[in-house]
DNA sequence: CTGCAAGTTGAAGTCAACTTCAACTCAAGG
DNA sequence: CCTTGAGTTGAAGTTGACTTCAACTTGCAG
C-alpha cells in the first residue's frame, strides 16, 4: 500500500468521489494503471494532477481548460517540479487577474449599485468603450457571457 | 420609449438574451409588466436587477443565492438607494471573502504545486485541521466540493 | 477457500442555466 | 390594411459536471 493507491484511497486523501475520478480520466486529466484484475492503481503523483483540478475548479475554471493545462505537462515522463513550476506561473497570472477583476467588481459595485443612481449611467460596469455608443442614449454591460472567459487580459 | 423597455431592448443594453431574460423572470429574478397585448414591459430600475444578477454570476454565485439576496429588496416599493446600498454591504463582505480565498488559492498554489514536494505533504491546502488523522499518514484535500458554497467566513 | 467490501462497466439520471423550436400574436411603418 | 420584425408560450434540447444503477468481478482477512 505504499507504491499506489486505489481508487477508494485516492478518493479519501482527495476528497473528490471515486464517480467523480472515473469522470476525470474519462476526460483525460488524469491516469491510472491498472492491476492484472483491472482495477486502478494510481501513482502518488497523480495526487497533484487532482489537487490541480480541484483548486482550479474553485476559481471557476473549466474542466476543458484544465485538461489543456495539464496537457502542456510531458506525458512521456513523470512531471517534474520544473513542469509543475512552469504550469504554476502560468496560472498565478490567471488568479491574479481573477483576484483583479473581483476587486474591480466590488469596488464597481460599491460606487454604481450603492451609489444611489438610478439609471446606472455613467457606471463603470457599464459602456466602458464606445464600440456601442450612436444607437441613443443608455449603457449597455459588458461583461462577458457566463460561458465565456473572463480572463481576457488586453 | 421613455418610460420603460421591451425585452430587446432590455437585452441589447444588459447583454443578456431575451430568452435568459424571460428565465430569470420564472426563477423570480425580475419582473416586468404587460401592456394589453401581454408583452413584458420593463421599468428602468430592472436594469439594476440584472446587472446586479450578472455581476454576481461573474463571481461565483448561483441564481438561488442571487434571488434569495434580490428577496431582501422591497417587493412592496422601488427599491431606494439606501435599500441597494444595503444589499451591497452585505456582498461587498461576500466579495472580499472570495478575493481572500483566491489570494490563499494563489499563494498556496506557487508555494504547494510550484515547490516540488512530490508527496503534497505538508501542504498549505491539505490537512488543515486534524479531524481525519489517525487514518494514516497522507494528507487530505479539504477544498469544499464545487457544489458547495465556498464562501462560509468562521 | 470463502465471504464480502471495494472495484469494474456502460447507460441512464440529475441539476443548473440556458437555448431552441413550433406555433402562434402584437405593434408599428408605409 | 398589410406586412414584417419583435414578442409570447410551453416543451424539449443542450452543456458541464457529475451521480446512480445494475450487473457483474477482484482482492484480501479470516
Amino acid at each position: 500500500m505504499h507504491e499506489s493507491l486505489t481508487i477508494g484511497q485516492l478518493s479519501a486523501r482527495s476528497g473528490v468521489a471515486p464517480s467523480a475520478l472515473r469522470y476525470y480520466e474519462r476526460l483525460g486529466l488524469i491516469r491510472a494503471e491498472r492491476t492484472g484484475g483491472n482495477q486502478r492503481r494510481y501513482p502518488r503523483t497523480e495526487l497533484r494532477r487532482v489537487a490541480f483540478v480541484r483548486i482550479a475548479q474553485q476559481v471557476g475554471i473549466s474542466l476543458d481548460e484544465i485538461r489543456e493545462a495539464l496537457d502542456s505537462l510531458p506525458a512521456s515522463r513523470t512531471p517534474t517540479p520544473d513542469d509543475w513550476a512552469a504550469l504554476s506561473r502560468v496560472w498565478r497570472e490567471r488568479l491574479d487577474e481573477k483576484i483583479r477583476l473581483l476587486g474591480k467588481l466590488r469596488d464597481d459595485l460599491d460606487g454604481c449599485i450603492g451609489c444611489g443612481c438610478l439609471s446606472l449611467q455613467r457606471c463603470n460596469l457599464y459602456n466602458p468603450g464606445d464600440s456601442l455608443a450612436g444607437e441613443g442614449p443608455g449603457a449597455r454591460l459588458v461583461l462577458p457571457r457566463p460561458g465565456s472567459d473572463t480572463v481576457t487580459p488586453s
